[in-house]
DNA sequence: GCCAACGTTGGC
DNA sequence: GCCAACGTTGGC
């Protein structure tokens, strides 16, 4: 089993969306880079758990936990010309871009802002803790995951 | 709203 | 293949 981190800004879509979805499930829809599409494609599996971190607004950090319930496959988003998501170089025959279905498990208790994680130089290899980090999805190894779990 | 950091694009 | 220009992300 892995773990991952998904970004999302929370006016567009957080974690109160994902919850209200039916099944509380939604596709992982519009990742637009091409290491973050490399993850999904090849390297989430059904069953991973990953973090859900809210960006772009007051506080920004983890909110809570979601699980892939379904692995990579291409993105329709990007053949929809009526999408913002649309990408005229996605050809549905080779598909440039790839999402996975998340679904909601639970909330944190508190979120854990990226301030606080900041503070911990156990956490110092963290993608997302370091300057300038603009990838929305990435791998987070199992020390970290249980040492976040445990400032709950 | 500012701006640093980054990924992508395209000219050469 | 280099690299400047550009657009975007995202913390503050």
């Amino acid at each position: 089993m892995n773990y991952w981190l998904f970004k999302s800004e929370p006016d567009v879509f957080g974690i109160d969306h994902l919850m209200k979805m039916p099944k509380r499930t939604e596709h992982w829809d519009g990742v637009r880079n091409y290491q973050a599409r490399n993850m999904m494609r090849d390297g989430m599996r059904k069953g991973d758990l990953a973090f859900l971190y809210h960006s772009n607004c007051a506080e920004p950090g983890i909110v809570g936990i979601v699980e892939i319930v379904r692995e990579g496959y291409p993105d329709f988003t990007a053949f929809d010309p009526d999408t913002k998501y649309f990408d005229p170089k996605s050809d549905p025959d080779n598909p440039r871009w790839y999402m996975v279905d998340v679904k909601f498990k639970r909330r944190l208790e508190r979120t854990i802002t990226l301030a606080e994680l900041k503070e911990h130089p156990e956490l110092e290899g963290m993608p997302l803790v370091r300057k300038g980090n603009r990838l929305s999805v990435m791998p987070v190894a199992p020390e970290h995951w249980e040492f976040i779990l445990g400032l709950e």
